[in-house]
DNA sequence: AAGACGGGGAC
DNA sequence: GTCCCAGTCTT
C-alpha cells in the first residue's frame, strides 16, 4: 500500500539525472561513485565528461590514472577515482570485461562499498539488496521515529521494505525522497506520500530524527607551501597515493611547527628541499576540510637541483592536464596579485625586454 | 567505534 | 560562521 504510493510519487515527481536515461552498470556505477558524499548537482557536469571520455569499463581501465585524475580535478576524495580506475582493470582482468552482477563479486572491488554495491545490483541488475545512504538513512529513521540507528539496523530494515518487483525503481526512490521532500531542514511533510505511516511525524520529532552526528575535532595544520614559477613552468610533486590529495599534482609541501615558526633551511634540506635563493612569503591560504584547517604558507622560491624524482617542472598547458588540488589554484591567485602589487609599486624594474 | 579523506552549496 | 551531501577504507 505503502509501497504503492511512493512509486507513484517517485513516478510522478522524479528529477531527471544523467543516469536516469540508462540501465547499464557502467553508467550506474560510475554515477553512485561520483555521488558518494558530493551533491547530485556538483557530480552531474563531472559525470557528463567522464561518461564521454570513458564511455565503456575497457575505455577507463585503458586510460592512464592521470588523465581520470585530471579529470577529477576539483570534485575531491580522489581516492574514489583511483579506486575506480583499479576496479575497472580488474573487471577487465578477472571478469573477462562484464561488471559483476552477484553482491559478493561487486562488493570486492575497491571503492564498493555496502552503499554503492546496494545501488548498482538494484539499479542495474534489478537484485533485491538494499541501498543505506544520507537520505535513506533519514527517510527510515523518521518512518520508524529512530534517534540514532546504526548502520545495520537501517539495513535490516531497508531490506524488510524492498519492493521486490521493482528492486531499482524502490531504491531510487526511496533516495528521491529523502532529496526532495524528506530533506534535512525543512521536510515538506505534507506532500509526503508516506505521511500517513511516519511515526516521527506521528510524535512530532521530524526536526530531531535522525540525531546529528557530532562534529569532527578540527586540527590546525600548517605548511610550507613552495611556489618555484618561471618561464618554463611551475614545480608540482606528485603527491602520494595515501594522505591528502593523494595522486594529485601539487607544489612541494613542507610541515611548518606553527603560523610564526620561521623558515628553518637546515631542516627543508633534510627533506630535499633546497632554495637557491631567499624566499619571499606569501599571505597564507586557509583550506578547510571537515575534520582539518590546513594554513598554507606559500614561499616564492627557486629550488635547487637535484630534486626530488616526483618532482617535476610543468608549463602552463600541460598544467591543464594534470590532476591538481584547487588550493593550488588558490595559492596561485595569491602569487599572481603579489606579482601585480609588485608590478604597481616598481613598474620600471618590469619592463618588458 | 573513530578518524581520514575534498569541496562546495545552502542557510 | 554551520551543516552535510547517492560513503569507503583504515586503524
Amino acid at each position: 500500500m505503502a509501497r504503492g504510493r511512493l512509486r507513484a510519487w517517485f513516478q510522478r515527481c522524479q528529477r531527471e539525472l544523467p543516469w536516469r536515461r540508462t540501465r547499464d552498470p557502467w553508467a550506474i556505477w560510475v554515477s553512485e561513485v561520483m555521488c558518494q558524499q558530493t551533491r547530485v548537482d556538483s557530480a552531474i557536469p563531472y559525470y557528463e565528461r567522464f561518461m564521454r571520455l570513458y564511455p565503456t569499463t575497457a575505455d577507463l581501465a585503458a586510460a592512464p590514472v592521470d588523465e581520470l585524475l585530471s579529470l577529477w580535478s576539483g570534485l575531491g576524495y580522489y581516492s574514489r577515482a583511483r579506486n575506480l580506475h583499479r576496479a575497472a582493470t580488474q573487471v577487465m582482468r578477472d571478469h573477462g570485461g562484464r561488471i559483476p552482477c552477484t553482491e559478493s563479486e561487486f562488493r570486492a572491488l575497491p571503492g564498493v562499498g555496502a552503499y554503492t554495491a546496494g545501488a548498482v545490483l538494484s539499479i542495474a541488475f534489478e537484485q533485491p539488496v538494499p541501498a543505506v545512504d544520507g537520505n535513506v538513512r533519514r527517510v527510515l529513521s523518521r518512518l520508524e521515529d529512530l534517534a540514532a540507528p546504526t548502520n545495520r539496523q537501517l539495513t535490516v530494515i531497508a531490506d524488510s521494505w524492498i519492493d521486490r518487483r521493482a528492486p531499482g525503481e524502490w531504491t531510487q526512490a526511496l533516495m528521491e525522497l529523502g532529496a526532495l521532500l524528506c530533506k534535512p531542514i525543512a521536510p515538506e511533510c505534507d506532500a509526503c506520500p508516506l505521511r500517513e505511516e511516519c511515526r516521527a511525524r506521528r510524535h512530532g520529532t521530524v526536526a530531531e530524527r535522525p540525531e546529528p552526528r557530532r562534529p569532527p575535532k578540527v586540527k590546525e595544520v600548517h605548511l610550507w607551501a613552495f611556489w618555484d614559477e618561471t618561464a618554463a613552468g611551475l614545480v608540482l610533486e606528485r603527491r602520494p597515493d595515501q594522505g591528502i590529495w593523494g595522486g594529485l599534482w601539487m607544489v612541494p609541501l613542507l610541515a611548518r611547527e606553527s603560523a610564526a615558526a620561521p623558515f628553518d633551511p637546515r631542516r627543508a634540506a633534510a627533506a630535499g628541499i633546497s632554495l637557491q635563493c631567499a624566499a619571499q612569503p606569501l599571505p597564507a591560504v586557509i583550506h578547510l576540510l571537515t575534520h582539518r584547517r590546513i594554513l598554507l604558507h606559500p614561499l616564492r622560491v627557486r629550488l635547487a637541483q637535484p630534486w626530488p624524482a616526483e618532482w617535476e617542472r610543468v608549463s602552463g598547458e600541460a598544467l591543464s592536464r594534470r590532476g591538481t588540488p584547487t588550493s593550488l589554484a588558490r595559492i596561485g591567485r595569491a602569487a599572481k596579485a603579489q606579482m601585480d602589487r609588485e608590478w604597481l609599486a616598481a613598474p620600471q624594474e618590469k619592463s618588458v625586454g
